[in-house]
DNA sequence: CCCCGTAGTTAGACCCTATCACCAATGCGA
DNA sequence: TCGCATTGGTGATAGGGTCTAACTACGGGG
C-alpha cells in the first residue's frame, strides 16, 4: 500500500494531477486501440475526447511514438503480472497456458502490440526486455517440473545447451529450454492466429486446439 | 505462354501501358513495405519516386486501402504458389515446411501482410480465402500421407471430425486435419516470433527450433 | 504578495489521403 | 487522314494527422 501510495499521491499536487492526466491519456489510447487498432490511434482524437485541444498532450507525452511505446511498456508489465501471479499462485504449465490465454483474450490488440507487426527498426526499451524475461523466468520454472512428459534428446537441446544466454543464471536444463521454447511458440502460433481472426470461418473452435497444444507441450 | 500473354500483352496498348504502370506503382509499394512496414504505406512518396503527382494514383487503385488489399492478394498468391509448386514437384511435408519459411524469409514484410496484425474491420475478399484454402489442400495433402508417426486420438480430433467445413470436400481423415492444423500453428509461431524479432538477443538459431517443430509435427 | 513554472491555448509548417475541375495526349472509327 | 471521345496527368483544395512555436492564464512556493 505504501507503493501504490508512492505511485498514485506523492509529490506535489501538481505531480498527482500530471500522472492522473496521463492516466487518463492512456485510458483513452487504449478504447481507440481496442476498437481500432493501434496504426489508427490519434493524439488529436484523444484530446477532442478529453476536451481539449491536441498540442495539449504533448506536454505528457513527447510524441505518438513515446505514448504507444509507454503502452507497451504497461502491456509487457501487464503479461508479466499475469502469468507469474498465476505461477505464484500455483498454476503449473496448464495453469500458466490458460492464464495467457484469457490475458490474451481480455484485449486482443493488446496482445498484438506485444507480439504482432512490428514497425522495422523500432527498438523495444530497456525494461519491457526485462519483463519478457520475467515471463521466460516463470515458464523456466513451471517447464523445469517434474511428472511432465520427457522430451526426447535432440539437435535442438544440443544446440540450447550452447546457447543459453537468454536463460541468464536459471537452473534449467536443455529439455526445460526446449519445452519452454516449445510452450512459448506453439501457443503463440494459435493464439495469434485466433486473434488475427484467421480462423474465422473455419468453423471448428480455436479453445481446443489450444487445449490440445497445451497437452502436447506437456507431454501428454 | 498464352497465358502470361494474356496477362501481360493483351488488349489494346492502352491497356498494356495501365497493367504496365500498375505493376511498377506495386514494385515500389514493395519496396516502400519492406524498408518501412505496410503502415508506412504512402501513395504520395509512391507517385514522387515514380516522378509524378500523387493524384495520378487514383487512375490506377482507387484508395490507399486498395492498393493494400491488391498487394495481399498477390501475396497469398505468391504464398499459393509457393507452396503448392513445392508439393507437386515431390516435396513431403519436410519440403512443404521449407518452402514456407524460404517464401516468409525471402520477404518478411510480405509474410506478416498475410499473417501479421490485422485492423479491426477489415475483411479480406473472397479470392484470398480461395487461396488460403489452396495452401490448406496441399497441406491435407501432405498430412495424410503414409509413414508419418501416428497422431494418437483426442478429444480435439473428435472435435475437427464435426466441424471439417474448413477442409471442403478433401477426403482427409481427422487426424490429418490434426496434423494440418498443427503444421500451420506451430511453424507461424516460430516464424512470426523470428521475422517480429522477438527471438532477436536470444542467442540461439530459429533455424534450428523450426526445424524441431517440423519434425515434431512429423512424428519423428 | 509577487513571481515563476506549468498547463493550456491558437497559429502554422509540413505530412498524408482523397476529390474536383481542368488540360493534354492518344488512339480509334469514320 | 481527321475528329473527337476516352484516358492520363495536373494543380487546387478540403480535411485530417503530428508536432513546434509563441502566447496567455493560473496556482502554489518564496
Amino acid at each position: 500500500m505504501a507503493a501504490a501510495q508512492a505511485e498514485a499521491e506523492a509529490g506535489t499536487p501538481r505531480q498527482r494531477y500530471r500522472a492522473q492526466v496521463q492516466q487518463e491519456i492512456k485510458k483513452h489510447a487504449w478504447e481507440q486501440i481496442a476498437a481500432e487498432g493501434a496504426s489508427a490511434l490519434s493524439l488529436n482524437a484523444i484530446a477532442k475526447r478529453m476536451g481539449m485541444s491536441g498540442p495539449a498532450l504533448y506536454r505528457y507525452f513527447a510524441s505518438r511514438d513515446d505514448l504507444i511505446t509507454e503502452l507497451i511498456r504497461d502491456a509487457y508489465q501487464s503479461l508479466s503480472d499475469a502469468v507469474r501471479g498465476a505461477a505464484s499462485s500455483g498454476a503449473d504449465i496448464r495453469g500458466l497456458a490458460a492464464a495467457l490465454r484469457s490475458w490474451a483474450l481480455e484485449d486482443p490488440q493488446r496482445y498484438l502490440l506485444v507480439y504482432g507487426t512490428p514497425v522495422p527498426g523500432y527498438h523495444a526499451p530497456e525494461d519491457t526486455t526485462r519483463h519478457a524475461s520475467e515471463v521466460m523466468a516463470a515458464l523456466l520454472d513451471a517447464s523445469g517440473a517434474e511428472g511432465l512428459g520427457a522430451m526426447p534428446p535432440s539437435p535442438l537441446q544440443e544446440h540450447l545447451a550452447d546457447h543459453r544466454a537468454w536463460a541468464g543464471e536459471h537452473p534449467a536444463d536443455s529439455a526445460a529450454l526446449h519445452r519452454a521454447l516449445v510452450f512459448w511458440t506453439r501457443l503463440h502460433g494459435v493464439l495469434s492466429l485466433e486473434l488475427s481472426g484467421h480462423f474465422g470461418g473455419m468453423g471448428f473452435d480455436p479453445a481446443q486446439l489450444y487445449e490440445a497444444e497445451v497437452e502436447a507441450v506437456v507431454g501428454r
